[in-house]
DNA sequence: TTGTAGGCGTTATCAA
DNA sequence: TTGATAACGCCTACAA
């Protein structure tokens, strides 16, 4: 008895009562009896009755759909933020869709599109490296639509957001290298893009400065800090002949470069130079050194984004106040920069 | 002018014309004039129209959306599989909900009826390692329900798989191996569980067997394949005092845990042992030496997955016969089991 | 080529 | 506490 899917009418008519009786049973609402309330539970397990989200959400103007958009979902940082937002939406019966702008602004439009095609009840975002247009996402806050930034945000749009400290992240990479007996402590950042590597950088200079550690611009270098951006950056240091015994990439993949570069020309980690990264990637723990590195707690971003996303939701009718949430990064400590010895 | 969403009807009322028209233009519907076409789409543009796929979907029966279920979305390989299916179904217009089992059977189940209660279309699998259970997917089977096996499939189920041929990779790696000098070769694996590392091993056994290699089962460990495991793995191989020259661990991760070890006993790779993984997950071009491994080709695997479920969409009313695609691995030989020195 | 009418499955409102 | 009715926005026979 395969048969077509079974409706609430169709357990309607076996018990002989109404669809709406059905569904108040269906949907725990108060106006209801017991004994018929039971008589319907039962009957739908009989029927193996499946709810037809579809047709509710089409009632309902909602769709119990998160939609989310993430650079690259190739990402151990942004997949484990995916699972905490899970986490929390499937708990309250919400489903996540997920779409990828992969760094591009236009892509980033259309599968914004897309998902509103696709009805969610909102949108968690962390936007691309080269999104310079916010329209899109003012549009979603004219429209009521409820719209949370995370880990690459920005405060062009009046909304919630959740962000782990950078600064202090930034801080206490360069704090730790300077207790380490670091003194000559090169920076890679990428300073035209994200707020994030700004943060970084500014805890990096907070953190020179407290300790009274003159600052040597010559030692910044910028790039796209992935892990080629980190090898040539690296080359150009050691061609440079400057002298430095530390280096805090503000990417796990620069400072993955950098190691191999480092090695490559003999220069010992940590002995030599001191490394740390930022991320907390999963590799970090698999290279040589292990890598010491700032770990952003993705899983609890995430989880922290879906609890925005509902405050949101539950205050839309009142006039909602946009939160900024944040929260605190912690080194994690390897071998790449220790200089104590084991 | 925010107001209210655009439906067709708004659109018909501005160009006195009924919404079944509109319905026409909006979907290329041959039976139409190019000028009234013409005149909806720039009255869809004018007022902004969103179509609501929700209601198209509730009327059509099929949301256009698709799910994916895999044991954790916080791998690069099963990430990049998801990739590879966004990319063909995105183009056909279709979205794609993932949800993340974590390697349990009742959450696989509890995850599958939520996507179906969403309406998805059709749902693509991978089985998490424990699930010895199959019901749930003949139950889909006997509904009609497209469904799509990869990487980690079941022959319980007939219906289309996509798989790497795994048997080759091991083959292929073991062979790799041979040519390398190596008589001795060490294999980690997993088979109790499910089919790839089966496959594997046999791929393993084959090579040996071709090049007159006498195996001895005594260096075949078994183990859950995670890091930890291919330390301990290594840990008590050492300490067997047997003779080995290599390994090949089915897991990069277990390699990597194998790596580690081994530096830590002084024991040099590749010079004393040759090692291959099994992935090519991103990290094992970041260790030292970096690692040789098996490419499984993800964002084509997923892309395979996505035109099987196409496949099966399309010939719904026809009988349909259950594909297997089955992809080539191919080995990334990398410095961990070069011999022949730089 | 266009209009009419009905319904996909559910829920909200009103009345009983 | 339950029933009747309409509506969410769209699509599709069928009729014109």
């Amino acid at each position: 008895m395969a048969s077509k899917k079974a409706t609430i009418h169709d357990i309607a008519k076996e018990l002989n009562i109404t669809a709406s009786t059905v569904s108040r049973a269906l949907n725990n609402n108060p106006r209801i009896s017991e004994a018929t309330k039971k008589a319907v539970l039962g009957m739908a397990k009989d029927l193996n009755y499946q709810p037809n989200n579809l047709a509710a959400a089409l009632r309902k103007g909602k769709s119990q759909l998160i939609g989310i958009i993430v650079p690259t979902i190739n990402r151990s940082f942004f997949s484990s933020v995916i699972r905490g937002v899970e986490e929390v939406a499937n708990k309250l019966n919400y489903r996540v869709i997920v779409s990828q702008s992969n760094e591009d602004v236009d892509n980033e439009i259309a599968t914004l599109n897309a998902l509103l095609n696709a009805r969610v009840d909102g949108v968690l975002v962390s936007i691309g490296k080269n999104t310079d247009r916010f329209e899109h996402y003012k549009d979603l806050m004219e429209r009521g639509i409820p719209l949370v930034l995370f880990d690459r945000t920005t405060n062009e749009v009046g909304t919630s957001q959740v962000v782990i400290d950078d600064y202090l992240g930034g801080y206490l990479a360069t704090e730790h290298l300077i207790k380490q007996g670091c003194k000559k402590i090169v920076h890679f950042t990428n300073l035209k893009q994200v707020n994030i590597y700004k943060e970084r950088y500014r805890g990096y200079l907070e953190a020179l400065r407290d300790n009274d550690i003159p600052f040597d611009e010559s030692l910044v270098y910028q790039s796209d800090m992935q892990l080629v951006d980190g090898r040539n950056c690296t080359e150009q240091l050691l061609a440079s002949h400057k002298k430095f015994d530390a280096i805090f990439s503000a990417s796990d993949y620069a400072a993955v470069g950098a190691l191999q570069i480092l090695k490559e020309n003999g220069v010992k980690v940590p002995e030599d130079v001191a490394l740390v990264g930022f991320s907390n990637e999963p590799f970090t723990s698999f290279t040589d050194p292990s890598l010491t590195t700032v770990s952003q707690f993705p899983i609890e971003m995430g989880q922290a984004a879906a609890e925005s996303f509902f405050e949101i939701l539950e205050a839309k009718k009142k006039k909602f106040i946009p939160q900024k949430t944040v929260l605190q990064p912690e080194l994690i400590i390897r071998d790449s920069s220790l200089k104590s010895g084991k």
